[in-house]
DNA sequence: CACCTAATAT
DNA sequence: TATATTAGGT
């Protein structure tokens, strides 16, 4: 038995960044109505769909944007939604129109936020690793339950992949361990460690080995305040920065804020201060002028 | 309705 | 290319 090999989950980003850190996020790019249509995600109510299964609570996000971290009398402004002046507008159009129907741009699947997709299945189990979970779990302020659901459905491809020529059998076998190279879905997906559960393949045959017990079994209820502030109800607000060249220097989080506390109720014994991350708009890409959305943790791995 | 897989569109 | 979107089934 090697406690070395399960911890994958090492330690979770735990850089809680002060309050100062805030920076008072300027959408000067986003027009009023372009930042309030894209809030336009369901409000996790802190309830979760057990399915049948009694096991305990699920991981319950409470939002709680009222964090303990932020005191009162702090200087730190959460993101408030405060429009400037609309000068862009969008499509057309005149002016203020119900920003239903616009598109979001294109998610930018970072290595850090795939990190953090991979942690919230792994810490959720493959059972209820499930799109609106995973959503939730990951706390990512404008991630939609579609963003996850196709990110998931390749991040399967993956897996199974991987377990196809993993899984040898039993003699010797070998041999090729470079095939199934999608260059395309591999460098986002083997940026990240994969839980060990994520690779193992049922035997219904012979084989009664049992493979480890997911630290996910076990869970104990912790249900955080849930009658805290009544006026405080669902996030929304969407933090939008937008920097202009990363030049070749390093990256610097221009805006980095942090939304909904840390939901704490891992079945290890050990702290998983799952730290919500931020997102960035990033406007002007190096593609042919592609708008895409870039979600920036709040920390570095 | 939410989910999954495959195929397709951008 | 990497995501988004759709279709069709569970």
């Amino acid at each position: 038995m090697r406690e070395d090999d399960s911890n994958w989950f090492s330690k979770w980003e735990e850089e809680l960044p002060p309050p100062e850190e805030l920076m008072p996020l300027s959408q000067t790019l986003i027009t009023p109505d372009l930042a309030l249509a894209f809030d336009i995600r369901t409000p996790p109510p802190h309830n979760l769909p057990s399915t049948t299964s009694p096991q305990c609570h699920p991981p319950t996000t409470p939002p709680n944007p009222s964090s303990h971290l932020a005191p009162p009398g702090s200087a730190t402004k959460p993101c408030s939604a405060e429009f400037a002046d609309s000068s862009e507008l969008g499509p057309g159009s005149g002016g203020d129109e119900p920003a239903r129907t616009l598109k979001r741009p294109r998610l930018v699947w970072t290595p850090q936020l795939h990190k953090r997709f991979v942690d919230a299945v792994a810490h959720l189990g493959i059972k209820n690793a499930v799109p609106k979970t995973i959503m939730q779990l990951m706390s990512v302020d404008g991630l939609t339950r579609e963003n996850v659901a196709s990110h998931l459905q390749k991040y399967r491809l993956y897996l199974k992949r991987m377990q196809g020529l993993s899984v040898g059998g039993g003699g010797g076998g070998g041999g090729g361990l470079s095939a199934s190279s999608d260059p395309a879905t591999d460098h986002l997906f083997a940026s990240s460690p994969v839980p060990p559960h994520f690779l193992h393949q049922v035997r219904p045959s012979s084989d009664h080995f049992l493979p480890f017990v997911p630290v996910a079994a076990l869970q104990h209820h912790q249900m955080a305040a849930a009658a805290g502030h009544p006026q405080l109800q669902p996030q929304y607000h969407r933090q939008v920065g937008h920097f202009g060249a990363p030049q070749n220097g390093q990256f610097e989080h221009p805006f980095l804020s942090r939304q909904p506390p840390p939901i704490h109720r891992m079945g290890a014994p050990m702290h998983n201060p799952v730290q919500p991350y931020v997102e960035d708009l990033e406007s002007d890409n190096a593609n042919g002028g592609r708008k895409v959305l870039t979600l920036f943790p709040t920390g570095d791995d």
